[in-house]
DNA sequence: GTTAGCACTCTCCTTGTTCGAGTGCTAATA
DNA sequence: TATTAGCACTCGAACAAGGAGAGTGCTAAC
């Protein structure tokens, strides 16, 4: 299956870390200099050569050394992902792990302040766009509801899930609903539904809701409405953070390679879809270049990661950078921080 | 006071129009070609010369044309502000002014929504970064306060205003306060405080319950502790948006400047300080690169106008662009624009 | 299979040149 | 006295030419 001998594999990966450490096309010479093959340039152009045939390598013009393909890329990250990883290769010292760590402990309570740090983090530490997604309501279980008169002809509906996400919500209503109706129906709301989720609530109770209707006569029918209007929730929230600073990578250095990922970022709903579709898989996902199914992205790559409440993946972070990332240190980020969520998510 | 003459004051404006409208050093021969003041290009040559030595405008270089300086784009705009403005000469139509206002009440329910729709429908008109600030909490006026038990040792208060600003918040507290007792807190916080300013009770009123304390003994001793947690809010939301669409301006085209614009709107804390102390002035103000006290923003300009709630300011809305910004159009932007906001608060 | 040697290619940088736009100054003009 | 025409001058943008440097592919020798 795979045409690489073991010489070829290590001259590649050699290339590969290479250019990531540094942005220049790598030659033959220079890798002979920089690492000790025992061969000269000139062996070293033939491998190159046929690396090259192969796809993963590329020229930018004849006479340049090679650059990684979009190929070459995925072939260092399948071997990176390959390796063990539980020892922290990629320079970020424990300490400030450690920290992150404890700082999300306190404010675990304010969950837009929580992921908004997390992407904070993520992005300051690497240089890249870092990406956050909270825990999706939907999935989350309910623990919850409070009705508040508003208005008059107004309800603020609270509901308060597991995760303390909570969502408010001001709904225009029936003004003849007292405070008191509204009480009655969230008492009944918290005894018979705590600890469902959201998604089995909208989708099979409200039909059962509707047989209770016998039981509670019109009261009940008002709640269904109300119900029904407070769980349509509109689309997740979704923390980007770092895009300045990923201005000052010189692979941004084009004025054009800014526009486009800052127009990837600027639609939310394009990449909100992308991860969401990600968010069931397990483990560290790198989407690479070409392999990217939004247009937007072609040029870019996303190092993805769930995390957890328990065992179920209730959200995502994530990375978005050139292509030519260091996919060592943001493999390694991701999984690191996307734990510490789920350690935190837990206490 | 002032040395301009009418004919000098023409010839600036027309010079800083065209600038204005294309980004090109404008020469003399251009003035007498494009306006027709009736003068050979040498004199106005003398002329700009003039203007030059009193600071109005200035050359990139001895053989190029001349390009307007802060001090000229203030000229300008005071000049701009003089006019009347109740005449739309922004280009914009008002048929979409229209649609945008109904929008707005169409939303009004949902803060977060309402102002991040604001700073879209400001930034993508203007091809400027749009900047909105919703109300402050601390200067609304407290409608009602509601608590909720969560996971035994914490607690959930919920806080409505008049502008339907909600803030929730997640309190650790202690677990012997029962589901009554903060239910008998919330009671006694709306039936007394109900209609004041945030503000108000924050300074004035944690005193008086204080005092009160020999009513309710313990349980408002705790409340008191409550209060005081739920009543200092974090930093106020700033919603901005069209870094994107600046990127497109020649005034950005180098990369350097978008890294400096990046970078002004990257910590939203000095930018929502700066805008924090315009809010309690009246009407549009325009502060122009250098006018601008913090250097992040010099060589940038800001137009912001405060939008009311009756008679009020209680928040504001601003564009963020570059000097050479449309000032005509960026003014009556943001006054119509507040006036929107002002008039779907009060409906 | 590996290597040395060599001609070749391509980019980047520097230098020189031209062209055009626009200026400032001076002397002539109304 | 204000305005204008004329002219020399300056500067930047655009283009061309040439050399340096890096790296390649190919061939023949080891």
């Amino acid at each position: 299956m795979d045409p690489l001998d073991e010489r070829s594999k290590q001259i590649l990966y050699a290339i590969i870390q290479s250019y990531i450490n540094k942005p220049d096309p790598v030659g033959s010479r220079f890798v002979t200099k920089k690492y000790s093959f025992g061969f000269s340039p000139a062996t070293i152009r033939n491998i190159m050569a046929d690396l090259e045939d192969m796809g993963f390598l590329s020229q930018p013009h004849t006479s340049a050394g090679r650059v990684p393909t979009d190929k070459g890329y995925r072939f260092y990250v399948n071997s990176l992902l390959g390796q063990d990883r539980k020892i922290n290769t990629s320079g970020i010292e424990t300490a400030f792990i450690d920290n992150f760590s404890r700082k999300l402990d306190e404010i675990k309570n304010d969950i837009t302040g929580m992921f908004s740090e997390v992407s904070n983090t993520l992005s300051s530490m690497s240089n890249y766009v870092g990406v956050a997604l909270p825990p999706k309501p939907e999935k989350s279980h309910f623990t919850r509801i409070d009705f508040m008169k508003y208005k008059s002809d107004h309800v603020v509906a609270i509901i308060l899930t597991d995760e303390g996400v909570m969502k408010h919500k001001i709904i225009k209503s029936d003004p003849s609903l007292s405070q008191d109706d509204l009480n009655r129906i969230a008492e009944y709301l918290n005894n018979e539904y705590a600890g469902r989720t959201i998604d089995d609530i909208k989708s099979v109770l409200i039909g059962r809701m509707k047989a209770d209707k016998m039981l509670w006569d019109k009261l009940i029918s008002r709640a269904i409405t109300l119900c029904e209007e407070i769980l349509s929730f509109s689309e997740s929230d979704i923390y980007f953070s770092g895009l300045h600073d990923v201005m000052n990578l010189p692979d941004f250095s084009d004025i054009s390679r800014i526009k486009e990922i800052s127009k990837a970022i600027k639609d939310k709903h394009t990449i909100l879809r992308l991860l969401d579709a990600l968010s069931d898989n397990e483990g560290v996902q790198v989407m690479i270049g070409d392999e990217n199914p939004v247009t937007e992205l072609k040029n870019l790559s996303i190092v993805t990661s769930p995390y957890k409440e328990g065992d179920r993946n209730i959200g995502l972070i994530a990375l978005i950078g050139p292509t030519r990332m260091d996919y060592s240190k943001a493999i390694f980020m991701v999984e690191t921080v996307a734990g510490c969520i789920s350690k935190t998510l837990k206490g």
